[in-house]
DNA sequence: TAATGGGGGTTTTTT
DNA sequence: ACCCCCATTA
């Protein structure tokens, strides 16, 4: 008998103390997919295997963090925190560091992330000489795209491009031989990108010897969110689990979001295809959501043309249920001033701020909202959309830590000559050249980039000669020195480029010194870039603000960030037609479902109170003046609309006027910025 | 020949 | 923040 089974439903206790054969669990929102999962992983541990012969695999990093905290929330003992997990890239990540020499990778090899992938695409394009000039190119992150899909699905590339750029199919061929090439250099450079992490897991997988002996390291492989599967990730599965059937499916096809990176539900949906003897438990009853908000996410799922799996089905009797409004604003202003009063107003009534969510589709809806929170001093934390990571100043130290392990990292080295000044892409072009030997390779040590140094020199204006010479020095680690050290290092030669490129190099600089700490525990420089580049912190907190010592917080966050999480509030803004489904997945008949799909889950994140917002009035601000009027959202449908209490948010005044702000909202200011100062 | 700065227009979702 | 285009500067 393990210790949370008495909080387990009859359904739920059948699925966490399951058997040994291959397992599917459908289930809806709110139906305790996260809690049957984790108590599934203690009544492994209690049946006496050993946690870290239980591997646990999501899709995104929000869940991976939240079902790891989960399972190490049941028992306090140091042997959960054993327990083997992450998103598939990070662990593939594990497994090729690892075992790097069997799959022929340098031991430093370099991750690229999405933007360095595309930028390489780039630099192989003018390479070539190809794909230039001619009219109508695609964008180098769409090239990214095209890549990405054609190796996650498996379709080849040109029906990947007749789906998803039509419009110039006339170069599948050059951009096939653009990826043949593109794939040589991440080779010889020694650089995986995301997709490459996927793609060199699966052949260590399939392998016959080293395949057996990956599969062997777990008892149990447990995957949350199947339904974001793609074919890629389905292959390493079943590579995995070719000779044992301890493997355990947790997923929801009414939540299926991830089609544009190639996921599809029907490898859950059809899962007994590719797993021999599936058994299948079905939990629709949900413990989260009010009955009124559980009649929302049914009308939603009741207008599906194909229908969802599982239907929730009431469990909880909620009194005092509060009806889910459907707010009609006049224009975006007035939907930021109306969402942080309604915020403001729940949070008097105790729902604090980490209870209640803003949900958008895009990360750019939340703009006007996050300038109408600053003016009122409602700290917030938004998910989704801007990364720490991918601000340059983050990415020049993290290709300096690429380097010390892996000079021939091309990319890196290409990123911090143009940092120098007067060095654009033509000079770093050469100042690599410099380096190269007679068959056109970059040496493989630092001490033989040190000895032709002095080419590079040639090169370079000679007023970045110091900074230049102070950087090269800097990469050539000392040894028995400890990493944070070297780390240090690198960021005192890296200081005064940063300073000499950027205006506000101050609080870029404050960056850079918290990235040092990130290398106390690490035993490698790459390691950390790489665990950077799978990993970043995944919000941004807002300059403008107040500082983040608050200890409560408004939760801003893409709808696709926040699945798989509850608030008892949720407040989903821009309920209108091209914004909400967003006019670029209507192109086709699936992409408007998974529109729906999203929408549902937008819906089903909420406990007990829910706001849709629909600004009527869109501004343009190009041209002053101009406006056009929206349509609400297609998904709020008769039927939907009849679950929903409509509500025309009063009057014409837009929140710019700062000069008649509701006394609540000051007193909040007040007493926020009080607290702030007490530590 | 290159680099840089200015200006104007855009931006789906994640690893 | 990024992309693209154009004018100016070294």
């Amino acid at each position: 008998m393990f210790a949370s089974r008495q909080q387990l439903n009859e359904r739920q206790t059948e699925a966490a103390s399951f058997g040994d054969g291959p397992l599917r669990v459908l289930a809806g929102p709110g139906t305790g997919k996260t809690t049957t999962l984790s108590a599934r992983v203690e009544f492994l541990l209690e049946r006496g295997v050993a946690p870290d012969r239980i591997l646990l695999l999501t899709f995104t990093r929000r869940s991976a963090r939240e079902i790891i905290g989960r399972v190490r929330a049941l028992r306090r003992d140091e042997q959960v925190q054993m327990v083997s997990g992450g998103t598939f890239h990070s662990v593939a990540h594990h497994t090729l560091r690892r075992h790097h020499s069997a799959v022929g990778l340098p031991e430093g090899f370099g991750v690229l992330d999405q933007v360095d992938s595309a930028d390489l695409l780039d630099l192989v394009r003018s390479d070539l000489g190809i794909l230039s000039g001619k009219r109508r190119l695609p964008k180098k992150s769409t090239l990214a795209a095209l890549y990405s899909r054609t190796v996650n699905t498996g379709v080849p590339l040109k029906d990947v491009m007749s789906d998803m750029t039509p419009w110039c199919v006339e170069h599948c061929d050059d951009i096939a031989s653009l990826f043949r090439a593109f794939i040589v250099r991440k080779q010889l450079l020694g650089l995986l990108d995301f997709d490459d992490l996927l793609l060199f897991w699966r052949i260590a997988v399939q392998h016959e010897v080293l395949g057996e002996r990956l599969g062997a390291a777990f008892d149990h492989v447990l995957v949350d969110e199947f339904q974001d599967v793609n074919l890629l990730q389905l292959d390493i599965l079943r590579a995995l689990r070719q000779r044992d059937p301890r493997l355990t499916l947790v997923g929801d096809d009414a939540q299926a979001i991830y089609g544009f990176r190639g996921a599809s539900p029907r490898y859950l949906l059809d899962a007994e295809q590719y797993f021999d003897g599936l058994t299948t438990i079905t939990l629709n009853a949900n413990y989260r959501s009010s009955t009124p908000i559980l009649d929302v996410a049914n009308a939603l799922a009741a207008d599906a043309p194909e229908g969802f799996c599982a239907v929730l089905r009431e469990h909880v009797p909620t009194a005092g249920a509060v009806p889910p409004a459907l707010i009609h604003c006049v224009d975006e202003r007035q939907q930021s001033a109306v969402v942080a009063d309604r915020v403001l107003e729940l949070y008097e009534q105790g729902i604090a701020l980490q209870r209640q969510a803003v949900l958008f589709r895009a990360a750019h809806h939340s703009a006007d909202l996050e300038i109408e929170l600053a003016r009122r001093h409602i700290p917030y934390i938004k998910y989704g959309g801007l990364r720490y990571l991918e601000a340059a100043h983050v990415k020049d130290l993290l290709s300096a830590f690429r380097l010390v392990d892996n000079p021939r990292d091309e990319m890196a080295w290409f990123r911090l000559f143009q940092l120098m000044p007067g060095v654009g892409p033509a000079k770093a072009r050469r100042a690599i050249d410099a380096l190269r030997d007679s068959d056109g390779m970059l040496p493989l040590s630092m001490e033989e980039i040190s000895r032709r140094w002095a080419h590079v020199s040639d090169v370079l204006p000679s007023e970045t000669g110091e900074m230049a010479r102070g950087l090269i020095e800097s990469l050539g680690s000392t040894s028995d020195e400890p990493l944070v050290v070297h780390a240090d290092r690198l960021r005192h030669a890296i200081a005064p480029l940063i300073i000499a490129a950027y205006d506000d190099s101050i609080p870029r600089l404050e960056d850079l010194g918290a990235l040092v700490l990130a290398c106390s525990d690490a035993t490698r420089l790459s390691d950390v870039a790489a665990a950077q580049a799978l990993d970043p912190p995944a919000s941004t907190g807002n300059l403008a603000g107040p500082p983040m010592v608050d200890e409560d917080w408004l939760v801003l966050s893409t709808v696709h960030s926040a699945k798989g999480l509850e608030f008892d509030a949720v407040h989903v803004i821009h309920a209108a037609d091209g914004n909400f489904p967003s006019d670029m997945s209507l192109a086709t008949p699936e992409g408007l479902e998974e529109e729906r799909r999203l929408f549902y889950v937008a819906v089903t994140r909420a406990r007990r109170d829910l706001a849709i917002y629909v600004p009527l009035r869109y501004h343009h601000h190009r041209v002053r003046d101009e406006h056009s009027w929206a349509q609400p959202s297609r998904f709020l449908s008769e039927s939907v609309r009849s679950t929903l209490l409509e509500v025309v948010a009063a009057g014409e005044a837009s929140a710019g006027d700062a000069d008649s702000p509701p006394i609540v909202i000051d007193s909040f200011g007040a007493v926020s910025n009080q607290i702030s100062q007490l530590w």
